[in-house]
DNA sequence: GCCGCTCTGTACGGTTTCATACGATGGCCG
DNA sequence: CGGCCATCGTATGAAACCGTACAGAGCGGC
């Protein structure tokens, strides 16, 4: 097995690390490839593996009663799937599955296990990603209930936007149908609201986005807090020779 | 300061506290009046105190852009005020707020944090706990984007009635419309439906639950899910003479 | 017993979203 | 380059919910 080497990583949470904090899991990280459609976590099914992505998004999703998926948690380059592990808990009742195609690594779950009780500082780093999730999932809670779609869709981009290198996020209006829990005209017409303002151009199964501020101002207060609450507290180390920080200023088009 | 005895405490959390953890937490605690309305964690101030319900009900609200809040979790005996000290996060943008008159006690955040650090086990048994609530807040994010009022309603009624003695539950069609984000006369209308078919009866400020089983069924998949992960994750302690459990059966009227 | 306040019932038009259906379009593959 | 399939645009009527407004009903204080 390969060691990555720390520094040269673009997940957050394993950059964050302690170098001795480090050197208890790397050695343990296997790097996987992460196509979309991949399904990392089955319900209710044991973890096996807790995944750090480098690139692309994973979705965390419930299943409703007609098990058809809503979208409770996004995750890219700043965080891991499979948190329940990091609380002590073995499986949970939601799927997280890979969206936008990627690559990161991969853990199994006992050797996690084992470091985060040989160190608290990791444990504690891990912990406070944790809580920035329940935060995003508490805005989602909030944004499902309170806003109306092109809020929504506006909130969901910026999320995605977040986590991916450039301005391109290949997507379909089905899928976001899905993730909205919407029906799939709905986005259509929700796009074309954003897109008639210039915030983004839509091709098929792609949207670029062209204004992020505007983006942000019509998303309003739903996007903004679980953001400024990782900035808080998840250490933000130096980027390492044009490497992508998660608040870097982004060349539009 | 006097130490409640463990066995005779209702709250599910201390009650499940192996006797050293409890001895590590126990001579912190004050009792305390929970009067309806009684703010216990103002949003983005330091939490000075994480409180243990012993009977009562507490919201925690994300505000939104308009400062109303909207509903994201719902606390009784069954758990703890100020999850995010356990995650090693001294302050949240979210709001705790007393709903349902009640009495518990409050342990100062950082004889909490010296106890978490002094027993792993405490803090293990804790972080289920969180881990149940973030499944909570999902279930509330897909109730709100998934369900009509009449359903979520029914949600909302069974898990305050899950933490309530009696089937008496002191609400106002104004605070109902707050929690689920929608507008007053809409909840007017969700309670007549319920009410209809017999498994409510609605009187001024005060609802009535006549037929759980049937709200269950009403609620869907929105309910349940997060209580099953309690059971499951959350040790039972015998119940001791006359007290209460969760899932005790309850007398209909 | 009356006043006054809170709470509940109801009404109205308007907007958003729903469910469904079907035609158009783009782009990949043979 | 032609066909096919995924994707997207659009239509239509129904339903849920919105914002607002106002009248009636319960209940405590005096």
């Amino acid at each position: 097995m390969v060691q990555p080497d720390q520094s040269s990583l673009r997940n957050q949470l394993l950059r964050a690390l302690a170098p001795e904090d480090f050197a208890l899991v790397g050695p343990y990280l296997e790097p996987v490839a992460l196509p979309k459609g991949k399904v990392l976590i089955e319900p209710n099914q044991p973890i096996e593996y807790v995944y750090f992505a480098e690139s692309g998004v994973a979705s965390v999703v419930a299943l409703n009663s007609d098990h058809r998926p809503v979208e409770i948690a996004i995750v890219g380059w700043e965080g891991l799937v499979g948190p329940s592990i990091v609380l002590g808990v073995d499986r949970t009742p939601h799927q997280s599955f890979f969206q936008m195609e990627g690559g990161g690594y991969r853990i199994a779950t006992p050797h996690l296990i084992r470091a985060l009780e040989a160190s608290r500082t990791l444990h504690d780093l891990l912990l406070r990603y944790i809580y920035v999730v329940t935060v995003q999932t508490a805005a989602t809670a909030m944004s499902n209930g309170d806003s109306v779609l092109s809020e929504r869709l506006a909130r969901w981009l910026l999320m995605c936007h977040d986590r991916v290198d450039g301005n391109e996020l290949a997507l379909t209006h089905e899928f976001l149908s899905l993730m909205l829990a919407v029906r799939r005209p709905g986005v259509t017409e929700a796009i074309h609201l954003l897109e008639g303002t210039g915030m983004i151009r839509a091709r098929r199964s792609h949207i670029t986005i062209l204004d992020r501020e505007r983006l942000e101002e019509t998303a309003g207060d739903s996007y903004g807090v679980p953001e400024a609450e990782y900035e808080r507290l998840i250490p933000n180390p130096e980027v390492s020779g044009g490497s992508h920080s998660r608040r870097d200023p982004r060349e539009i088009e």
